[in-house]
This record gives structure tokens, sequence and C-alpha cells, in this order.
RNA sequence: GGCGGCGUAGCUCAGUUGGUUAGAGCACACGGCUCAUAAUCGUGGGGUCGCCGGUUCGAGUCCGGCCGCCGCUACCA
């Protein structure tokens, strides 16, 4: 068995939980999922990132202690994945003292490799912003570019990471690595950022306490993406259970933002080095949900909740819209357009009405006993063939190919009954073959949806007669031709996804 | 400015190392069917492959130039 160690980045509770996030989210639940199919050990992680001064002054302005207010805002996240049927294996909150324990022993275990130092920062600096600015990213007059004010100039006693020190073995790691980072135009980004020269990075900050804090020294407290990143390490042991440690680090996946590339692809792979563990072996970049062109994010006024979408089109449409119309690697558009119009073609029109007309005939030819499948059927070999490729796809991180794929079988299931016309022919060996088969395409295809459309999948399961849950089969053993037993009793019910008239 | 990417049917995109009439899905049109959620099945229309030039027997696919769009170029998460 191997094991399949699966991670969202960890989310700014500052926000509220967007469908930016949730593509991230869905995308990484569905891997998961997969996962889980093909008999994998499976550990899907993700949580809060709770730290920081825009929390802490946040919080301040509510009146509250900034883990009172995170308290309140972290369950906001859990509660949104919850409403996506999303089933992480660990829920980490920055905030945990397991977290403060890893941090504080990853950190000062690169300290004592020697490769933090303390010295004075001394840069621009917004106030309003929060964040120091470098000298070419200012307007003309050294204004600050969102403001459009002058900055101050600001010093501040800091830890520094040599980040420096890293840039040639990073370099040379990536060399040994070729596919640790995809897409590849990512990979190139991170590199050629690598090679543009290195500099060393402050890691602490005295100015705020929120945060944890660094144990060798009591006024300061680690800057909060140096404390988010080593979530990923916290979750699997780091520093509390080496064992667990070991079997899970470091063939990590790390599915991410390509916001983030600089922090997940030089920063967070220069500091295991630095703490004496492997890099993650793996980073899957993706891109944005645009809506109308823009980006979805935390700070602009286009963001959806995940909740307002999933009681306009159900839970399943959604996640399977995220999954099968943004590939990922590639921004794409998000609208109530473009996801009517995939619920109507293939859910309602294709699986839905596919799952409604077998049961019909099952019902008015079989008496409602679902007959057993044709081994030489045509279909078999469909069968065989989208199995395949929906495997490849899925291990090569594209979830869009799987589910198309898989509607492949769905086209050829609906046109093998076109051909027989089983509707027109009386009850015998000849109906029975076509039927029963066209119940085994729905029984793989229960299987092969489990991913994206974990509920879609059990109801077909269930309506087709079988016991047990889909999610419990194992592939490719439940892949194979013919495991549909026959003799069961096949329920017509209403409408999977009832056609929508937008 | 530097580095990188993109520009293929109305829409979203695929197009291996250059090779017969450039593909898919959706949308659209026509035909079949009527078991099914007016769903389904089949057929078809539709593309100067951003522009110009070059290499080649032959280029969407290689080279040069141009136009347009985008990303990265470090301390916001």
């Amino acid at each position: 068995m191997s094991r399949y160690f699966i991670t969202t980045p960890i989310y700014y509770v500052k926000d509220a939980p967007h469908v930016g996030h949730a593509y991230s989210t869905v995308n990484a639940d569905a891997l998961a999922r997969w996962h889980r199919l093909v008999g994998d050990d499976v550990f899907f992680l993700t949580g809060t990132d709770e730290h920081g001064q825009k929390v802490a002054r946040a919080a301040e302005e509510q009146g509250m202690a900034p883990l009172e207010w995170t308290d309140q805002l972290s369950p906001r996240f859990a509660e949104a994945w919850a409403g996506l049927d999303i089933a992480n294996d660990d829920f980490i909150r920055t905030t945990e003292p397991r977290h403060r324990v890893a941090v504080q022993q990853f950190l000062s275990r690169i300290n004592d490799n020697g490769y933090i130092y303390k010295d004075t920062y001394r840069g621009l600096y917004c106030v309003p912003c929060e964040r120091y600015y470098a000298a070419d990213e200012l307007l003309p007059g050294g204004f600050c570019p969102d403001h459009r004010i002058p900055l101050e100039e600001l010093e501040e006693e800091n830890y520094f990471f040599k980040l420096s020190e890293f840039q040639q073995p990073l370099i040379d790691w990536y060399a040994a690595h070729p596919g640790a980072v995809v897409p590849e135009p990512k990979r190139n980004e991170a590199l050629s950022f690598i090679k543009g020269g290195l500099h060393d990075i402050s890691i602490t900050r005295t100015s705020i306490d929120w945060g944890v804090r660094v144990p060798w020294d009591d006024a300061h407290v680690f800057y909060v993406w140096y404390d988010a990143l080593i979530n990923y390490v916290t979750a699997i042991g780091y520093g509390q259970d080496q064992e667990r440690f070991d079997e899970w680090w470091p063939s990590v996946h790390h599915l991410i933002g390509k916001e983030i590339i600089r922090f997940h692809c030089v920063w967070w792979p220069a500091m295991c080095m630095a703490a004496g563990i492997d890099p993650p072996a793996h980073v899957q970049v993706h891109g944005w949900l645009l809506l109308g062109g823009d980006k979805m994010s935390n700070s602009s006024v286009n963001r959806i909740s995940p909740a307002e979408l999933t009681e306009e089109y159900g839970v399943d449409p959604v996640r399977y819209h995220l999954l099968r119309d943004v590939p990922l690697g590639s921004d794409g558009e998000f609208s109530a357009e473009g996801i009517s119009a995939r619920y109507n073609a293939d859910l309602a029109n294709n699986l839905g009405n596919l799952l409604s007309r077998v049961t019909t005939v099952v019902g008015s030819k079989c008496d409602g006993v679902g007959p057993a499948p044709d081994p030489d059927s045509r279909l078999a070999g469909v069968a065989a063939d989208v199995l395949a490729e929906t495997t490849a796809a899925w291990d090569a991180g594209a979830p869009h190919l799987a589910l198309e794929s898989t509607w492949r079988l769905i086209h050829e299931t609906n046109a093998e009954l076109e051909t027989a016309e089983p509707w027109k022919a009386e009850p015998g060996p000849a109906v029975d073959a076509v039927l029963g088969s066209a119940l085994e395409v729905l029984r793989l295809v229960a299987v092969l949806v489990v991913p994206a459309m974990p509920s879609t999948a059990r109801e077909i399961w269930r309506r087709i007669g079988l016991s047990g849950a889909p999610a419990d089969q194992r592939l490719p053993a439940a892949g194979v031709w013919g495991g549909y037993p026959g003799g069961l009793a096949v329920e017509k019910g209403a409408p999977l996804f009832p056609r929508r008239k937008d």
C-alpha cells in the first residue's frame, strides 16, 4: 500500500471562505478520494492560518483577544468544507499547541544549524498596507502604489534566515527533481526567481506579539509565513512523533494557487533543507477562478460564498463544475451560465437521464429486477479504455480529463441503447443483456465519480440495488467488467439532476 | 527594461519528434427515435490555425520580425 499525503494551503482567517478557497479544497478532496479508491493510505490536510498583524488588528477592532477572534473565524472554514462534502483527515489551526511546539522545534533546528542570525531590517513601510515595499514597486516619488502616500523608512531588529545560502542547493535539487513543481511553466517561474539571486529574509517581528514566540528570544515572534508553512509537517508529527513523520514525509503533494509559488517553491524547500529534512516532493500549482475576467480573491467584491452556490445548484454539481471546467494549472472563468450549461448537458441530460431511462425500462421489461450484464458487450471494451484513461488522468493531476473520459462511457451507453432499443423488444435474454450492461455501466460510473460527486455516486449505487457504498470499492478490481451481479431490485426514482430552465 | 507564456471553429479548448481533406465538447441546423428529465442517437454547417516574411517537397507545428494579451521580476496572506 502506498501513502498519499495531500495538502491545501491553510487559509488566512481574516477573509470569509469564498469559491476560490473552495476550488483548491474541492480539488484536493477529489484527489484524496481518488487515492482512497485505489487503496492508498491517504492523509488529507487543510486548515487555517491565524497569526499575523492583520488578524491581531481585526481582533482589536472587535474588542476581542486574537484567539477569541480566530476561534470564531476558523470554524467558518470547517463549516464551508463540511457543506461541500470535503472529507479531510485533519484540520489544523496554527494557534494550536501542537503547531507552536512544531514551529519552535523546526526553527530551533534551523537556528542550531547556523542559518539564522540577528540583524536590522530597514525598509520603506506603508502603515495602511502594513507591509514593506521594495524600491521598484513604488510609484514615482516614492509613493505607495495602493495608497499613493509617502512611505516611512523604518528599522526593525529581526532575525534573518540565510536564504541566500540555498540558491545553489535549490537549483541542484530542482535539476535532480524535474517533476517537483507542475505544471512546468510554474516550475520555471520558481527556478528563474531562484536563479535571479536570493537574499536573506527577515523571519521575526517585534512590533506585534500575535504569533509563535521565538524560543531563544522572548521579544520576537515568528513572521506569519514562517509559522504557516510549517503546518504541513506539524500535522504529521514533526518533532513529536518521529516515526509517523518519517512515514509521510517528504512524499507530500502540496496543492497551491499560483500566487503563493514563491513561498512553497523557494522559501519552504529552503527551510526544509536548513532544518535537515528533504524538500516537499510535489507541488501542484493551480490557476485562479475568474469572475468576469477578474480574480476571485480575498479583497475584491466579487467573492461568492460556497454556500450560496450549493444552495442554488447542489453540492455535487458545484464540485463537478469546479473539477470539470477549470483544468488544474490554468485560470478558468466562473459564471452562472457556465455552471448551468454544464449542469444540464453533463448531469441532467447525460448522466441523470441515462439512469432514468435504464431504471424505467428495467421496470417495464424486467419487472424491476436488474439483469446481469453481457460479458461480450461492446461497452466492456469502452469501459476498460475509460478506466485506464481515468486512472491516468487522476495520476497526472487532471480531474477534468478524468471526468471527460468517464462521460465518454456514459455517451457510448446512451448510443448503445439507441441501437438496441430494448423498450421495443419482448422481454427475454436479448433485452436482459442490454439492460444488464447498462446497469453495469452505471455501477462503474458510480465508482468513477466518487471523487467528484460522492453523494451522487451513493445514490446511483443504491438505486441499481447494490448494497454497501461505492467509495468502499477498490480499483482496479472494482472496475472490471461484470461486477454487477443481476437479480437486484432496481428503483426508478425522481430525476437525479432536474433540468434547469435558466 | 529582463525572463517566460499565450493568441486554433460563436464559446471553452486538444493538436506528439513538421506530412494525407486541422480535431473534441458546448451552442446551432437538419434527420431518426419516443424508454428517458422536450432528454437521447446520427448527420451537417462553420476556422485566412494573430499578422508578415523565411527554411522545407511539405508548417498550426521550425526560424526571424511585428501586433495584441498575460505572468514573474522578494518580505500582504
